[in-house]
DNA sequence: ACCCCACCTTACCGCTCGGTACAAAAAATG
DNA sequence: CATTTTTTGTACCGAGCGGTAAGGTGGGGT
């Protein structure tokens, strides 16, 4: 019954967290149905029956990466969170966000939007499940930011839910823009345009919009 | 050798803009990979040769289809080119972008950005191809607002690139958002938000960020 | 009325897909 | 060293993929 630790047999002879990092590369750039089983063994290093012996099937393996991806990849945004201030959450969150899509290390953009936007029907599981991890986030954002209201640290006329959501578009927008190859440098510059509407929402000339 | 009115033989029994628009909407909800030539015959109630002898190929009619849902889809982006202000631009671009990504007569989201961010090696000219149509409304969208810079109508200081790189980049957000589920009303409000930026941009407060 | 020719229908092509059966191979156990 | 247990490599499976060949079908032109 003890898992993890299996004595007898014969020892694999891949590091499961190794070849699962490869499948997040893959899945990175190729996106779900854009990743055949070849490519996947083929960057992993393993063959078939490994595959299936250590992860199940190909839709759970990429749940797998995905996890291993936010584990590894994402976790800037927790970072951000402890920020003491809503703007300096925002700007770490954004700022970060655009140093992890345009590193060099593996593919540009984010793998929650490469993955599978738009699936077959029969893989509508993946873009819903992708999804939901970024709705994860989201959430995650508006607590803190709902918290800032609370504190005093952002006018009580803001609307946490709407001021995450626009701060997430934004770097979903980067993410796409980074895929596409912008640089590092152009998503900052637009970094900085947003800010502006966090600073100005912040108290300094808020209702300074035009609009209705 | 003209061309277009073939008068001789029988005549199709299908009108080539209807069953394209039908094809649009399937490559739009499914994507490109995820998009099989079965489904396509279906929603389209035509046949594969029938298919083939029109459109030539699977990517031709892609192509076919994405310059079709730029023309009737994407129409509101040149309108809001012509508004008078940069503001006014910007705005009705976000505005009427948000109608279109969450209109119920078609799936929700763009077709741009579902149709395949990422895609198998084989059909990296699909994504690079879409890739190549958000850059050619950013860049519309970009001269537009060089324009207001010279006219005036927005500071010196600001650079019409990061501002049209910005404003695509909330937009392609939104489509993210959208295709996700998200309402028109919650898209509009982070618009409210992203229109400060552009309303403290336009000189009001200019440099009210606290961003080095 | 005839013929013609493009279109539609059916059936099929080679290929790759995700997934698996089976036996050789390799370490721990006795 | 034989046995056990697990992994590995190879070779294969049915299904669906994108794309096509060939003949029946039906609305023109003359």
């Amino acid at each position: 019954m003890d898992e993890g630790t299996a004595s007898v047999g014969r020892p694999r002879a891949f590091d499961e967290e190794t070849v699962l990092d490869r499948a997040v590369e893959v899945f990175w750039r190729h996106g779900y149905e854009g990743t055949s089983l070849s490519a996947l063994t083929g960057a992993m290093g393993i063959n078939r029956p490994s595959l299936y012996a250590t992860f199940g099937s190909k839709e759970e393996l990429f749940r797998r990466a995905f996890a291993r991806y936010r584990e590894t990849r994402v976790a800037y945004a927790a970072v951000a969170l402890e920020l003491p201030t809503a703007y300096a959450v925002i700007e770490e969150h954004l700022r970060s966000a655009v140093d992890a899509l345009t590193a060099g290390d593996h593919p540009p953009g984010c793998l929650s939007i490469q993955g599978g936007l738009a699936c077959s029907p029969e893989n509508a599981r993946v873009s819903e499940f992708l999804a939901a991890g970024r709705a994860a986030g989201e959430e995650a954002l508006e607590r803190r930011l709902a918290r800032a209201v609370q504190e005093g640290d952002l006018p009580p006329h803001v609307d946490p839910r709407a001021l995450a959501r626009f701060v997430m578009a934004v770097g979903e927008g980067h993410a796409v823009h980074a895929a596409a190859g912008a640089t590092r440098e152009e998503l900052h510059a637009s970094v900085d345009i947003a800010l502006q509407a966090v600073a100005a929402m912040s108290g300094r000339t808020a209702g300074a919009a035009g609009a209705s």
